[in-house]
DNA sequence: CGTCGTCTTGATTAACCTCAAGAGGTGTGG
DNA sequence: CCACACCTCTTGAGGTTAATCAAGACGACG
């Protein structure tokens, strides 16, 4: 835990991956071996700006990145967020030029790899190819569902859905539980990510928290009745496709959960 | 052209992996040779439905498909169109269980491909494991779009964007221009698509066909002002990730477009 | 102590939904 | 061949949600 904040993030990404994937110890230390640059930013800075071309992925060590779309009027839309140990835009190895930017939604520390090395990585080990292509699937699945969060739910059960899923990688991700985490961000990123004004996101706060549902204030979150908040949210944990946590999280690489290769 | 019709949808998929990634002979050969069963499918049927789990993908040959999420009042959200050629649910490779189904919005032939032989066929060809990854990348960054779309957009700008999306890939997949292609969708359909009400898409509809952008009747659209309609989509063909169509579209491999590897 | 960013609340407006009803088109069975 | 059912499209009237406009409070920071 006295490590680098690079190592320590390659371990969280690692984490990641297996919680979906198995990867022998040769994939493994190949993750771990990855270079690794870190980066400290503060709020609001954009990362990668729309239509940019880079030639690194961003892990995310602490803080909250997201990835936008610049809209015409100058409004910006929120599509994705990342937590530490989400390797976000990893699809950026196979699609270095895109349409997206991506911005430090609080202070954040990121680690840059480079796309070299994730290629050269997953040409020597094909199931760390998979388990690449998987997390880009898994993003996928992510944007998905927001797409029909967004199209089809009113202003309060985003925000409450909004809330259980951060909740419920928090917890995947060890860095806090469902009940309480940290999630550094204003109401008006709030209202980029779900679609609305930041003072509608004030109004649903305010309504949420008089229901005793969920209270949100200064960057961190407490569900006070977790069940009603999942059923007003409409919240099907199945839709994350990961594994139910067990009853205690565990604090490090959890290799019992690693399945022999 | 007088192919077996899983033949001829396994050409088109093939043609749009080396739109954008360089194939050698050996991965395009391993790709024409993947085993392919045709099915025909009547309109609003559900090849898939949500959290079921697949052991193999579906190439659309005819028709239009559509990735959609079940809401809880049954109400449903499309997030993805899949025109012949596209290889819908590739992803279900590396995550065979998702939240999401397959509908058929039209009448389809989908031609099916077993996991397997797409897993071994990546196995065997790294360079087409990376195109698959890459397929996939592509359907999260559309997805991506469409988060803003449906998050920042009013209902005009909304279904003038799918309009022009639907028009450029018809074209780049040859199977119609930009100026007039089929698009066998109902307005109801099209409205689970915007996040909208089929009757608000009507009002649209009317709404474009009297300021002379486009017209869309009996499962087709004509565009009448392709300038001016882009304009109103705020459309940036950019976000497809394609390369810009040649002045002819080729009618079947374009060996010239193919990069040596 | 003043400034700036964030949060909060109220009043008004606009976009879209809901409910309702009818028209057109197509396939099917009498 | 006609009658009917069914699906899709169309239009109107009224209601609801969330955006916009406006103003003030709170808190962190220089």
């Amino acid at each position: 835990m006295h490590q680098r904040p690079d190592r320590q993030a390659l371990d969280l990404f690692l984490r990641r991956l297996l919680l979906r994937s198995p990867l022998g110890l040769a994939e493994r230390d190949a993750v771990l071996a990855l270079p690794a640059t870190p980066v400290s930013v503060k709020g609001r800075f954009d990362i990668l700006h729309p239509g940019e071309t880079t030639d690194h992925a961003c892990l995310v060590a602490d803080g909250l990145l997201g990835r936008f779309d610049q809209m015409a009027d100058g409004g910006r839309q929120t599509s994705s967020l990342y937590l530490p140990g989400d390797m976000c835009d990893l699809m950026s190895v196979v699609l270095p030029t895109s349409g997206w930017g991506i911005a430090a939604l609080s202070a954040a520390t990121v680690i840059q790899v480079p796309h070299a090395a994730l290629r050269e990585a997953a040409l020597r080990h094909p199931a760390l190819a998979f388990a690449f292509w998987q997390d880009t699937a898994v993003d996928a699945a992510h944007l998905a569902k927001w797409v029909s969060i967004i199209g089809r739910s009113d202003a309060r059960t985003r925000v409450a859905h909004l809330f259980c899923e951060i909740g419920h990688r928090s917890e995947q991700a060890a860095l806090g539980t469902r009940a309480a985490f940290r999630f550094p961000i204003t109401q008006e990123q709030l209202g980029e990510t779900l679609g609305l004004t930041g003072i509608h996101v004030n109004r649903v706060l305010r309504l949420l928290r008089e229901e005793g549902l969920v209270e949100f204030r200064s960057g961190f979150v407490r569900v006070t009745d977790r069940a009603r908040l999942e059923r007003a949210a409409e919240f099907d944990p199945a839709f994350l496709l990961l594994p139910e946590p067990g009853p205690a999280v565990a604090p490090a690489l959890p290799h019992q959960l690693v399945p022999q290769h």
